[in-house]
DNA sequence: TATGAAGAGTGATATATATCACTCTAAAAA
DNA sequence: TTTTTAGAGTGATATATATCACTCTTCATA
């Protein structure tokens, strides 16, 4: 059986069955219970995770308390403090399991000596980089042009699956309203 | 004198003289007017734009005729619709001189040349999409957890310059409220 | 010089959302 | 099984912001 992590990159680059194994010897395998966490507010974060199994939350409590969620993570996705784990500052977010969680992850130092021998790989977290980019702006624009309704019906849209897995709280978290208001907006 | 786009570039990486010859070969200018645009929503978008001088804004209009700006563009920054460009389709938005600019330009067929030719180039514009990338994720968070008053704040923090350049009420496009809201802030 | 448009301030009012308090239910823990 | 906790719905009220209408000023241009 074809290994999940070689689908998810060839949708991008092809890879040998040498290519790959080299690959994957760069990662290390990891579980963590729902509740637990991989990243905490103010550490230096040095690995990029991806999730085999699971689900998982980036966020940050503000000073009133307030949760917001930045971004959530399932199978096949990357997560991670992105800004600290590129500039080597510390996390301004954490990121907590929602459920049992099975991660693979890439150090900082293994992702720069694989990006370094196999220009790929550099090619692959380029494009990434460039999808992310991409996402992030158009979730702005839907911050900014969207009403609450709208940002609801478009999440549900893009990922169904979300609400079957996680508390509404967690997705009034992520659009940005409280819970009470989440909650009529279907009435 | 040295080449303003140079000194932009050499923050990141270091080039020869002729190294730099190069990279500006794969460049053009072009002037524009106050209210002239360079992109205009449903444009395929093939070119990626550096401001030598002047002021723009990305921007869109909505279903109620409510202007959202996206990103101002003012010297030594790059601006286009990102998502057009890089995955060659309608753009989303809309580009605008907020004053007369010069502007250089590099086709996406030239930056694909130049970077297969020059390492140095694909690590400069990798190195911008994950700066990008960072800089959209702060906007988030900021959206999400600051109040009007605080976002006005360290957009003028951060920004003092442009409030002396663009009308308030571009202002408020950028911060997502109404320009009445903004007038009121400190008061 | 006269005219009109753009920018900006502000009062009155409407609307959306937050907040607080309470209830109900189901799942987790004792 | 009983107890506790998390999730979710909802009424009442407070608050922030949008909207509409109007004014004043400045600046471009006819």
């Amino acid at each position: 059986m074809i290994h999940p992590l070689r689908k998810h990159i060839e949708e991008i680059i092809e890879l040998t069955d040498e290519e790959f194994d080299f690959v994957l010897s760069h990662f290390e395998s990891i579980k963590k219970k729902k509740h637990q966490y991989i990243i905490q507010e103010g550490d230096f974060v040095t690995r990029e995770y991806w999730v085999v199994q699971g689900c998982l939350k980036s966020y940050f409590i503000d000073d009133n308390g307030k949760e917001h969620i930045l971004q959530f993570g399932m199978e096949n996705w990357w997560i991670t403090d992105y800004e600290s784990f590129v500039k080597q500052t510390k996390s301004k977010t954490s990121v907590d399991c929602i459920e049992d969680s099975e991660l693979l992850y890439i150090s900082f130092e293994n992702r720069d000596k694989l990006t370094a021998q196999m220009h790929k790989m550099e090619r692959f977290w380029a494009k990434k980089s460039k999808n992310g980019r991409i996402a992030l702006q158009n979730r702005i624009l839907s911050l900014l042009k969207n009403s609450t309704k709208e940002k609801y019906d478009l999440l549900l849209e893009q990922y169904p699956k979300l609400f079957q897995r996680v508390p509404k709280k967690m997705i009034a978290a992520y659009l940005g309203v409280s819970r009470e208001t989440l909650s009529r907006l279907n009435s």
